[in-house]
Order: structure tokens, then C-alpha cells, then sequence
DNA sequence: GATAAAAATGTAATCGATTACATTTTTATC
DNA sequence: GATAAAAATGTAATCGATTACATTTTTATC
């Protein structure tokens, strides 16, 4: 079934059948319609593999995640699919479960199935092979969530966005404060946020910075949950990400802890999920579909344009604070928390 | 950067640097080694478009999901990619929204890009113009959550699963049992999760069924918090599927009604997350993961083969009642309830 | 209706791999 | 080292589209 066929049970040229699908203006509408007829009895559809290689260009973009089960990425992929689909691209993604080897295995991958550009969430762009690659196979990309000056980024200012925060939560009347974080070595976000914690905590006249670091794949709960039985447990735990606070509340109860009661809890993310979740989740939220939307749209924009894109192009998208039940002041000003709840009643 | 380049580099003809790629026992060790070290250099990587061209098989597996956005899909992808891979296959994941036209649109962009076969989770099997399209063009392909007897599905009996469960709730005391399902008319699933829920209704002696069908892409919290505030309120909601449950049991706290104690909120899925929850999400698990890898194990097989796959190679895995803290005796038979804590405790 | 210009259509090269078959080189055996 | 067999390598066709250029047909104008 190919262009061949049509063109025999059409009367016409292989040539002319292919103008009908990518210049009909150039074909009489009679032969057109017969044309198209044709085609679609018998159900032909341009060969993609061959207008690839022939024209050097085949109109997909390759994805690299690290993971689909975390919905920060779902929500992403969805924005590139969104933005992808409406320029006439598709996607082909592609997840790395945070191995660095199977980035490379990933970028491989692509660069052989002739992709036409790249979006990536890489594991830490300072450090990562992929990118130098895609540089010498000049292969167009952008990378989104990461952020570093030597690479086109789609991302949010995470660590202005945790320093915020911690000032949001001493304000609150916090003072013992937790970060818990996802392996650090395994995302440069990570190691942003921690920075922003850090600095927060500096500027808010607290001396202790506290993290801890658990393992992402396997639930943490455990670990959580051990740090918040501990005699000078936090009263308010920053999450790097959403589903890190979903298991910290769920560490908080099993603690005997009650949220936001005894226990602060904030993420970071802004997954949908968290609207729907009792307490509502507390957290910071990122544009998810709109930081994946922008790097396809850019990324269309330079191939368009046939220049790669510059690290100039990067763009900071505005995060929030999401005000949701997991956060509220510590049980020990209590008074405090009693006039803002009447305020809000 | 093609076989032309390394073949000169190396001064061999394009012959050899095709076999030293995949048929390296036909090279000579040293003209081995030296293609590869002229490939490596170059970066080169075999055009995936030029060779599925030549060799009419793509080793892609095509895939069509409603959305990641549910995790259900997510896990069940992750699934599919890592069978496929361990098998040499990559993936081509195609979202539809739930939108029958969009199932068209991904089936025939998936044909023009010559996957080598197909795994699917369309609306309705019955109904379904893609699957006559793809016997049509001789697609090999298998269906994932859908039942039905003249394709082959990977799938658990919902039916007897919410057959089961009503069962179970009843003997915990609930009469009045509400399912909560999304669009009917947009899945088999949840037509035969309802008609599970009659079945099991009527074998209870339960006269009326209830049913409230909500739409799935808006959070219908609104609506269920509504139906919670009626006089003839229900002791326990159905969920078809672990989504709808997350957001009953907001609507119930929006209601002013405590999950378990006021209403049995059962999901049904089994996402990871739900096992995170507090309450945790008492669910009929399906073996998400699992499906996905059975289909792609399957499809895998059935191409090795050389024939399609039949009807008869549908598989029914086993579903499971996860025993969460969402779902408990009903506060009529508060007595009962109180004598099961006690034990627990 | 002859002529020139414009539009429609066709021919054949091309993209980059694989592979049947042909040719050359190496190895084994005497 | 001559000869046959086996192994290694090369030549050229092929997959299915697009497209520059050539050719044919239609249209416009007198």
C-alpha cells in the first residue's frame, strides 16, 4: 500500500499523488478528487519513514523525562503535547527513571529516529553528557524544570521560590523547619531548592538548617515518619516536591501527628491532585502544562526560524504559593492561630 | 552523517559498516574495530527512518491512552515501556482525551509510522472504528482495560470485581450505596462497573441502585458534596475508578462528613498514590503495571510469530480488594464498628 | 485558430539504510 | 604452493516518499 498503488488506480503519476497530499493548489480539482478517493479506499497514508528521509525532516519532537508516575511530568508532557500538536508536530517521549544512563540511551535514540528538535528534563545540566552531544549533532533543544545559564531553560526560580517560603512559614511562627528532599545528586531542582531553603533560613534568623534526604522511588514514609517522633521533631516540613508531602502527611499520621494541627506540610509542584486531597495540599506551584507548552512553542519557534536555540531564550515562569489546609501556624502560638482562623470564619 | 561517511572513513564499503552494526560475526575483528572506532567518532547512528524503510518493521510499538493524566494510565505505560524495551522495542505513546476522533487521529498517525504493531485502551471496543481499521491494514494489536470477545484484551472482570465489593459493603451494614461514575458513554469500564454494581445490588437485595454520573476531566467535587447533603444520603459511595474517589472524600469534607465514620468512600484502580492517602484509599487494585506489560509481552510475541493476535489470547488478571482506612462499617451499625476497632487496635 | 504564457502533469534522482548476489581474500589440505 | 572451500568484502537494487526539471496540456489574447 503505497503512493505507487494510488498512483496506478488513479491513471496519474506518483508525483501527482504526492502534490495532492502537500500542494493540492498545484493539482486540477477533478484529479485531486479522484486522487483522494483513491486513497482513501484503499487507506493510504503517506509513509512516514520515507518522507523522513527524503526530506530530511520528520516533524516529531523527542521528549526525555525522567519519569510519567510522578504527575509533575504527566501534567508537562501533556502542555508539550498540547503546543506539539497544534504546530503540526508530534511527540515521541521518552522516560530515564532518573538514570544518567539511560539519558544518553534516551538522546540516542532520538538523534537515530531523526527527531527535529528536543525538550528534555535532564538530571543536572552541568554535569550532563546528553547536552554536549546534542550540541555536536546540532540537534535544536530546550530544557524544562532545569535551569542553567549555558542552556536554553523553561523553569521556575525554584530557589527564590523555597526562600519565599521559609519567610512565609516563620512569619506563621515556624522556627523548626525540615526540608525533605528527594536524592540531590539525582536533580539539580533539588539541590535549587535546598539552596533557597538555606538562604531562607539564613534570612530569617534561623540557625538550624535541617534536611532530610530520602530515597524517591520507594516510599519514604518510614523515614519521615521517624524523623517526626524524634523529641525536637519540626513543626513544619518543606517538601521539594508534592508527592514527598502527600507521604509526609501520611507520615504525620502515622506519627499520631495531626495536619496542619501539629504538623506544617508544604510541597512543591502544584500537581493537580493536591486541589483534590483533604487537607487541600499546601504548596508551591509551578506552571506545569505552561512550562511544557513554552518549550514546544519555542522550540517550533527555532526550527522554524532554523536557528538552535540560545541560552538567552530561557524564560522564568512565575511560580505561587498555593494556601491549602497542610499549613497553618505551630500549635505553640496557638493564640495566634485561633485569631486568623475566627478572621477566616 | 551517514553510513556513506563511515564507510569511507574507514575504507570499507557501506556493506561492511552495515554488518559490523548487525551482523558483527560476518566482520573481521579488525575491520570491526575499526568501523567502530570511525563510527564512534563520528557520532554516527544508524537513520532509524532509512532502515524501517528497507526493512518494513520499525521495532515500535504504538500505544493509544485515553490520558496520563490519570496515574492508572501512567503506571500502566511505564509497564508497557519497560516490557517493550527489555524486548527491543521502543514506544510511541498517543493521548486522546477521550475523544473518539482523537483515537482515529493517533491510530492513523501510528499506522503512517509504521509501528510494528499496536496496544490500545479505546472508549469502546464495540463501537470502535479504529480496531476495523487496523484489521483492515493488518496491524497486530491488543486492547488494555477493554473486554470484549472478539478482540484481544489484557483486562480485569470489572464487572465481578464491583459485583464483589457491593457484596463486601453489604455485609458491613451499607444499604444505601451509591455508585459515582464518570461518563458512561465514554468507556466500557465504567458501563461494566455499573453493571457489576446492579448485579451485586440485586444479589444483596438492595433494591435501588444509585447512580451519579459526573464528568471525569472537571473535578466534580461540587456535585458529589450536593449529593452528600441529601436527606437519603448514601452510607457508601462507589467510585469507578481511584480519581473520582480522591475527590468524593473531598466532597465529603466539604459536606462536613468524616471518611470512614460518616461515609465508605471505595475507589477503584489501585493507583500507587492512594496506598499515600490519608485515609488511605480502600480500592479494587487492578495490576496496572502489569497489564501493560502483558500487552506488550503479547504483541511482542505475537509479531516474533508472524500472526496477528486472536480474540482468544485475551488474558483476565486478577483484580483485588485493597483493604485502605476509606471505607468501614456503615454509623447505623456503629455498634459492629466499634467491636472491629478494638480488634485492630 | 495560431501563439505565447501559465498551469498541470510526468520522469527520474535522491534520502540512508539493508541484503541478495558477485567477487575477492583467506584458510585448509594435499 | 596448487586447489577447493570457506570467509570476508563489495556492488547494486530496493524500500516509499519528495521535488527539480522536463514535457504536455490548458488558457488567454489576438
Amino acid at each position: 500500500m503505497s503512493i505507487q498503488d494510488v498512483a496506478k488506480l488513479a491513471s496519474v503519476s506518483v508525483a501527482t499523488v504526492s502534490r495532492v497530499f502537500n500542494l493540492p493548489d498545484k493539482v486540477t480539482p477533478a484529479t485531486r478528487q479522484r486522487v483522494e478517493r483513491v486513497a482513501k479506499k484503499l487507506g493510504y497514508l503517506p509513509n512516514a519513514s520515507a518522507r523522513t528521509l527524503r526530506t530530511q525532516r520528520s516533524r516529531v519532537l523527542g521528549v526525555v523525562l525522567p519519569t510519567l508516575l510522578n504527575p509533575v511530568f504527566a501534567e508537562c508532557l501533556d502542555g508539550i503535547a498540547s503546543a506539539a500538536t497544534s504546530a503540526g508536530y508530534a511527540i515521541l517521549p521518552i522516560t530515564t527513571d532518573y538514570e544518567l544512563g539511560r539519558e544518553d540511551h534516551a538522546a540516542n535514540l532520538l538523534l537515530a529516529s531523526n527527531v527535529d528538535g528536543m525538550i528534555l528534563v535532564v538530571s543536572n545540566p552541568a554535569t550532563s553528557r546528553v547536552l554536549a552531544r546534542l550540541k555536536t549533532a546540532k540537534m535544536p533543544y530546550v530544557l524544562a524544570y532545569n535551569r542553567h545559564p549555558e542552556h536554553p531553560c523553561i523553569s521556575v526560580d525554584s530557589q527564590a521560590a523555597v526562600a519565599e517560603l521559609v519567610a512565609h512559614l516563620a512569619r506563621l511562627g515556624h522556627s523548626r523547619i525540615t526540608l525533605i528532599s528527594g536524592q540531590l545528586a539525582a536533580s539539580d531542582r533539588a539541590q535549587q531548592r535546598l539552596l533557597g531553603f538555606k538562604k531562607g533560613m539564613h534570612a530569617a534568623g534561623l540557625k538550624t538548617t535541617r534536611l532530610l534526604e530520602v530515597p524517591f522511588v520507594k516510599s519514604a514514609v518510614q523515614d519521615i515518619s521517624k524523623l517526626l517522633l524524634t523529641r525536637e521533631r519540626p513543626t513544619a516540613l518543606i517538601c521539594s516536591n508534592d508527592l514527598l508531602a502527600i507521604r509526609s502527611i501520611r507520615a504525620a499520621h502515622l506519627a499520631g501527628l495531626s495536619v496542619p494541627r501539629d504538623l506544617s506540610v508544604v510541597g512543591f509542584d502544584g500537581i493537580a491532585l493536591g486541589e483534590d486531597l483533604t487537607p487541600m495540599l499546601s504548596t508551591i506551584t509551578q506552571p506545569n502544562a505552561e512550562i511544557g507548552r513554552c518549550a514546544a512553542r519555542l522550540l517550533v519557534h527555532a526550527l522554524a526560524a532554523g536557528a538552535p536555540l540560545k541560552p538567552n531564550a530561557s524564560l522564568t515562569l512565575p511560580h505561587a504559593f498555593r494556601s491549602g489546609e497542610s499549613c497553618a501556624h505551630p500549635a505553640s502560638s496557638i493564640k495566634k492561630q485561633e485569631k486568623f482562623s475566627t478572621k477566616k470564619t
